[in-house]
DNA sequence: AGGGTGATTAGG
DNA sequence: CTAATCACCCTC
C-alpha cells in the first residue's frame, strides 16, 4: 500500500535513510516488493562505494539529488538497484538487497523460474529480476516511474544491523540493515579474503 | 566449492 | 590497448 509519495526524507544522511527504507514498497511492471534488507553506501568517503573514486559515467546519478535509481551490472550477469540519497554532491545511495513480494506474485514467479516464493526477491539481483528492473531504469525518478518507491508511513519495528555483504573494502562498517526474523533476508558468505591465511 | 559472465576502470 | 576487479547466483 502506498505511503507518502513525498520522498524528501531521502535527502538526509544515508545512515539515517537506509533503515527508514525497510518496510517501504518498490513497484514496477506488475510486481510490488516490501523491502526487508538494505545497505548504505556513503559515497566518496566510503571505500566500498562505487563513488569512492569520484564521479564517472556509470555512477553519475549518485552525485545528483535523492530519489533517483542507480542500477548497475555486476559480474557480467546481474543487475542491482540503489536509491540515491543525500544532497547533490554527496553521492550516497542505498542498495536494495532483499524484499518480500506482496503484489503480483504470479508475475514474479514467471520471472524467477524454479525459485521458491521466499527466494523471489531474496538477494539484490534476484530482487531486480523479480521486479524486472534493468540497466535502462538507471537514472529514473522514483516519484514519477516507471519504478516507484513508497515509504512506509510508520515505524516498522526493530531493525538489525551488521556488516555489508560481499565487500572487501570497508567490510567492517556495519551498514547493512534488515528486519529481524524476516524469512526473505538474504544470507551470503562474507567476501573471500584476498589470500588464504596460513593454516591454523 | 567452483564457475559463469561482461561492463567498468585505471594504467601503459 | 591490456588486465584487474566486481555491492552475485546457480549448481555441483
Amino acid at each position: 500500500m502506498p505511503g507518502s509519495p513525498d520522498l524528501s526524507v531521502l535527502a538526509g544522511d544515508v545512515l539515517d535513510v537506509a533503515p527508514r527504507l525497510l518496510g517501504a514498497h518498490v513497484s514496477h511492471a506488475g510486481v510490488t516488493v516490501r523491502l526487508t534488507e538494505v545497505e548504505a553506501y556513503a559515497g566518496e568517503s566510503d571505500p566500498g562505494s562505487h563513488a569512492f573514486r569520484g564521479p564517472t559515467e556509470r555512477n553519475a546519478v549518485m552525485f545528483g539529488p535523492a530519489g533517483f535509481l542507480y542500477s548497475y551490472l555486476i559480474y557480467g550477469m546481474h543487475v542491482c538497484a540503489n536509491v540515491v540519497t543525500g544532497t547533490p554532491g554527496t553521492a550516497s545511495a542505498v542498495l536494495l538487497r532483499a524484499g518480500e513480494v506482496v503484489e503480483g506474485i504470479d508475475v514474479a514467479r514467471g520471472r524467477r523460474p524454479g525459485a521458491t516464493d521466499r527466494d523471489l526477491a531474496r538477494g539484490p539481483a534476484r530482487l531486480c529480476r523479480a521486479l524486472a528492473i534493468g540497466l535502462d531504469h538507471g537514472g529514473a525518478d522514483l516519484t514519477i516511474g516507471p519504478v516507484r518507491l513508497y515509504l512506509a508511513p510508520d515505524r516498522v519495528g526493530p531493525v538489525a544491523t551488521g556488516p555489508r555483504v560481499g565487500l572487501r573494502q570497508a567490510a567492517e562498517r556495519p551498514w547493512r540493515y534488515w528486519l529481524p526474523g524476516e524469512p526473505t533476508v538474504s544470507v551470503y558468505r562474507p567476501a573471500a579474503p584476498l589470500r588464504r591465511r596460513p593454516r591454523g
